[in-house]
DNA sequence: GTATATTTTATTGTATACAATTTATTACTC
DNA sequence: GAGTAATAAATTGTATACAATAAAATATAC
């Protein structure tokens, strides 16, 4: 059968262009979002692209101000290391009950995402590993068997997404990214809950922590303190 | 001055005063949500509705289902344990960080309102129990100096009020929270991290199993189940 | 009389028109 | 010429009009 899109409403559809955009930093943080020139750039109305906009705006990636429109949300260093903190004790929650909750056929597909998380990294392959990385968070979220938690991990991953695909680029994160998943998947299938708990924040900590120091090191991201934005051209 | 409405904008008033019927049980969970009887209801157009819609959907609040329209969104049992699960992790995790990190003057602020508690229970007054209970809440999330941890804490804390409300009910629940604030308390002001997250997590777990007690006896929530909604008529 | 197909109705989703407010520009005073 | 006031332009917020789809009702076949 033919794919069809699962949901008419333009408005959603309006919604992935922009975020894909914003994560992907086609919208850098700072920029103003112009309601008519996006509409008149995805060739729908203004109202499909203010529905997105205030649907972005709950999800915490652009900011609207009254009256005044909206930019991409700033993200300063100090906000993104308060939110690697909270990430970290989430993924440390859901390893702490995937110890204790894991079913055998998940144990099977847990460990086998491992496995391939492995391979990517002899063959040396940053944007595979990048990918089955993510599979393999996801993976601990969901055998946490707490479907709230699944859906706030899993939205606070994504929204970290632009900022720890950066640390994949420093020399040897992914051995020892996947070294750290070893320990991870051994305490959980050991049914260690504290211990798979205590790994999976040191896990989470580390890439704050690395990318403490890619902050600082990187112009890009230097800018981005917590002050008033620079004005980005819109062409 | 007169105090003018910081925002100019009717959706988020919209949102806020259909947020609080819901939260409230004037608008019970599975009921539909017209777009149209809602504007007129209010007096303003569809438009500033449709936005408030999208916003509370993005909270969790509603549930919006492509071209079959809005209802409140219903939490079923199972999802609500949920969701006090994550609740019990974040309170602790609050917790932890304000036993490190609470300043002097902080300190003062909670103690205050901890005394402000017991005057309530003396008083043997459940509703200003219940708004002092929620002030000390906050001022842990604030305490934890983690403004990211402290915005998903009250988010979460928001949404589950209507739920956690009910219990105040219970006999003896004020006693026994208050009891259980002072260890609270206790713990923080002796900067022990682990026994106030310990205890914190204990105290809303303990919420929640009261929760599930409560869920199985009422028959106004009995029905609250996983599946499909009863339709409630709009009038 | 029941089940299916067709028409009708109602409601959501989108586009456009208008109003209100903010920002930029210009004019004016000192 | 600098600073302020008034005006003009641009942009957001709201209302309404229209289009598209789903639910309801009716009609028809068996």
């Amino acid at each position: 059968m033919e794919s069809k899109p699962r949901t008419s409403r333009r408005s959603e559809q309006m919604g992935d262009l922009i975020e894909e955009r914003i994560v992907t930093g086609v919208y850098p943080p700072g920029m103003r979002l112009d309601e008519t020139e996006l509409a008149s750039g995805f060739g729908v109305s203004r109202t499909p692209i203010r529905e997105a906009l205030i649907q972005l705006s709950s999800a915490g990636l652009v900011e609207i101000r009254p009256r005044r429109g909206a930019i991409v949300a700033e993200i300063g260093p100090h906000r993104l290391c308060e939110m690697f903190e909270v990430m970290a004790e989430l993924e440390a929650m859901c390893g702490r009950l995937a110890a204790r909750r894991i079913t055998e056929p998940d144990q099977q597909v847990l460990a086998a995402a491992h496995q391939a998380c492995e391979d990517a990294r002899e063959a040396n392959d940053p944007d595979t590993y990048y990918r089955l990385n993510e599979r393999f968070h996801h993976l601990i979220y969901a055998a946490s068997h707490n479907g709230f938690l699944e859906e706030q991990a899993a939205a606070l991953h994504r929204r970290l997404r632009p900022y720890r695909r950066l640390q994949l680029r420093v020399r040897d994160r992914m051995s020892t990214s996947f070294a750290e998943h070893a320990g991870i998947v051994e305490a959980i299938l050991a049914q260690d809950g504290e211990l798979a708990a205590e790994r999976l924040r040191a896990h989470v900590v580390v890439q704050g922590q690395r990318f403490a120091d890619l902050v600082a090191s990187l112009p890009m991201l230097g800018g981005l303190g917590r002050g008033q934005a620079k004005p980005v051209s819109k062409a």
